[in-house]
DNA sequence: TCAGGGTCTGACCGATCGGTCAGGCATGCT
DNA sequence: AGCATGCCTGACCGATCGGTCAGACCCTGA
């Protein structure tokens, strides 16, 4: 209990997490966080910089996670690659499951700004070792979709548990990735639809 | 060349239409959209009560045809209710693949405004649809991640040609929905339309 | 007792937003 | 000529945004 410390800071950043993730970040204003706090506009403006170094401090675990996994990616190709992919981008999207909802749907204007500059690279090539490395539309295609539905997912889905979660997108994305030329090949029993 | 006429309401909505996929709906301001078509802020509000009757007439084509999808859907069970959303869906995101852009991200704040009212519990039914209307985490997650992703994707990938975009999501979707317990084993009696 | 630093605030700023309004201008009808 | 109508505009409005600033209020250590 030597919590007599008010923890201001640590109050603002979960505000205006829970805010972010109902009303997006432009779509809320430093008020609205001030007010969930209980203290001013200016008290939030005393502990942060600015509205961007309050999203980038929020950010800043999973985009750690994110880079991490980054380097885990690296050489490592075909279905490999997509395995290692798939695995860790659920475990990360369903652990930051607020984080992600939070740049939900702003992620283009957000990268923009210089506190993210890099996680676009990251993504792509995240995507691409989702894809097998396989530059065939078809790969590409299905790996953002996945990458971006898992991410809608984890935001959507707040009541289910997560290892529930975890468990039911790693099924889908393992049934769902486009498969890299595999050295055993599907039996031509099924039924092949069109070309 | 009968086009002496400038056409200014044609042409705010076109305008409108490419700034929303670039910046949102709440990103672009009226005075962006004015500048584009070369006319004042005054003349966009003179066409158009507000800015949220732009969105509407710009959705209203798209929102039509997802109607339409609905009611095909409507009294369809299992896999066929999968196949039907699958296919319409796609079908829908492709061609609609701009005004897809615009809502992106955005979806849960517009769906708010009163034009959009009903699109919610559309885009519900049409996910218990793509989930074989089965009530498992899995099947419900998996229809989510689908249909979130293919609008991400129609949205991200402009330079694919329509109808290879549609064949590499329409393959994707069969191969990452939950297969839900068939009675019938995929009969062959629907012969494949098209146009 | 006083000084000083950490915390917090009300008042204020310039910019921008969506939207209103009175009026200008061209055209066509009577 | 006179008038009505459709199209368009500059000027303006209130609200809200992110951000600044001088100062008030603690608490602690000398």
């Amino acid at each position: 209990m030597a919590r007599a410390v008010p923890d201001t800071h640590g109050e603002i950043l979960a505000a205006a997490a829970r805010q972010f993730t109902v009303t997006g970040y432009r779509g809320t204003s430093l008020q609205d966080i001030a007010r969930e706090v209980g203290c001013s506009k200016a008290t939030v403006l005393y502990h942060f910089a600015n509205k961007e170094a309050l999203l980038a401090e929020l950010m800043a675990p999973a985009i750690d996670v994110l880079r991490s996994l980054d380097d885990q990616l690296d050489g490592l190709t075909g279905a490999a690659a997509q395995e290692v992919a798939a695995r860790g981008f659920v475990d990360l999207a369903v652990r930051f499951r607020q984080e992600i909802a939070v740049l939900r749907g702003e992620f283009p204007e957000l990268l923009c700004q210089p506190a993210f500059a890099h996680i676009q690279q990251i993504s792509d090539r995240l995507r691409d070792a989702l894809a097998g490395h396989s530059a065939r539309p078809g790969a590409q295609v299905a790996a953002l979709v996945l990458l971006a539905g898992i991410s809608e997912a984890c935001a959507a889905f707040v009541d289910i548990p997560d290892d529930e979660l975890r468990a039911a997108l790693l099924t889908l994305a393992r049934r769902a990735v486009e498969p890299v030329d595999a050295p055993l090949p599907l039996p031509p029993t099924t039924e092949d639809k069109d070309s």
